[in-house]
DNA sequence: CGCATGTTTCGGCCGCCGCCGAAGCGTCCC
DNA sequence: GGGACGCTTCGGCGGCGGCCGAAACATGCG
């Protein structure tokens, strides 16, 4: 049992009525650029100023005025270091709203250029989401842990008990006395189905990059799609029982 | 144990990559007036479009307008009447949505005029999220329930076999059988600290309006702000815990 | 020190979009 | 039928905001 952080003695005095600037933050990812920007740095890293300039295809000086203005929102976090500006996503918070933001979203125009759609392709097999795993083979765990018995949905997801020992032998730490919802169900835009976030999400896609089982794919501004590896291939089919297919598609 | 509604067997390949158009979405919430519907309507009733243009303040030309675009893009759901226009949100996904980037928005300046403080604190002070309680007595609720070991927040908030009991005493249904959770935090914009939404927040908020626990403030164009009865201070105080002094500045 | 590189500031241009009022259409009610 | 009312369409206006290039500034490196 465990009580809320805030004590309930704190401050109950009604705060001075000022409503939420909804149309400010809508305005801050009203634009293509710097909409761009904000999915790019899903990817849970840091980039900086030019690179995603380069991504987004702009000139460096319209990056900068960008960059500014979502810093000084905070919707994004920067450290300054030597000559560069790198930027990521403030906190876990604001990348759950736009991961939120892109399942509502409509679809847009499919991509052009050989390079792109080869890209889009890559995403739409498998990429992470912030700190888990998603596309086809995030949909596809979530599929197999869910036949395996570890994951429940009755009520919303829940972790089970046979869970929590198949995760831990697969090396999966998970974190206790959190805040965070263990489990919590997040819609796929390729899928349209949902796939697994939360810690335990976070801790496995965490592990199978540790540990090899996944491998960020494309250099520098590559962004976040995953390839996975043979031996991912075998831990995948072999203990959670993903199927060949998936796999087969989101390897090499 | 339940499985996920989607069959494993169903299509695993993988969509033609059209990615989510971020930039698109935030467009439609970019604007005041647009924003101002979306909040209004945040209190789950379908509101007329000239309600919606005397609420915002602009001609109903220009709500006009407005409606088409949001209904066009499936955030809002419309049901032609007679001469009337009424719009609703279009799902509790989207109500969510709205409600998550509200908690993440930067607050406006105060509001300016006697009428319109009034009501910003009454909105402060208790109201209606889509379907649940938020405001100070939104998250008094939620103390009380935690202090009353109704709801447990270890590893995300999850309702105790106490709570299920303890609610049931007050003549909550909990349904059984849905994907939905049974308890979601929301993080309330005015008191920055969370209320309980979910299936469990919108069974005991529509117990207490059924109930006349709660009534909801104003007129047509109202919105969302809702007041303590006496019967439900003594319900709130009695079975819940609920401190005196929020039940005392909700009510009236 | 001098050059390359990354970033920022500033002016100016252009397009988009939100606004209104006028006019028109459909519905309701007397 | 006639008038009131709610909503919509259209034209036109005005402002905001995103874009770039040029120039300046900062940093790192030889």
């Amino acid at each position: 049992m465990r009580r809320l952080a805030w004590s309930v003695l704190t401050t109950t005095q009604p705060t001075t009525g000022t409503e939420p600037d909804l149309a400010a933050l809508a305005s801050l990812l009203a634009d293509r650029t710097r909409a761009s920007f904000c999915t790019a740095l899903l990817d849970g890293r840091a980039w900086t100023a030019g690179e995603l300039a380069r991504h987004a295809g702009v000139a460096p000086s319209t990056a900068s005025e960008h960059l500014t203005a979502l810093v000084g929102a905070g919707l994004l976090a920067e450290v300054r270091q030597g000559r560069h500006r790198y930027v990521r996503l403030a906190s876990r918070e604001t990348a759950e709203l736009i991961e939120a933001m892109s399942a509502a979203a409509p679809k847009a125009a499919p991509p052009r250029g050989l390079k792109a759609v080869h890209r889009s392709n890559a995403l739409a097999r498998g990429r992470t989401c912030y700190d888990h795993l998603a596309g086809a083979l995030g949909v596809a765990v979530a599929e197999a842990v869910t036949e395996r018995g570890w994951i429940d949905w009755e009520d919303g997801p829940s972790l089970t008990a046979g869970g929590r020992t198949g995760l831990a032998g697969l090396g999966v730490q998970i974190p206790a006395r959190t805040r965070r919802p263990l489990v919590r169900s997040c819609l796929d835009w390729t899928e349209r189905r949902p796939h697994v976030a939360g810690a335990v999400g976070a801790a496995l896609c965490s592990r199978a990059l540790e540990a090899g089982w996944l491998v960020r794919l494309g250099g520098t501004g590559g962004g976040r799609a995953v390839r996975v590896t043979a031996e991912g291939r075998a831990v995948l089919a072999g203990t959670l029982g993903v199927p060949d297919e998936v796999l087969e598609s989101a390897g090499a």
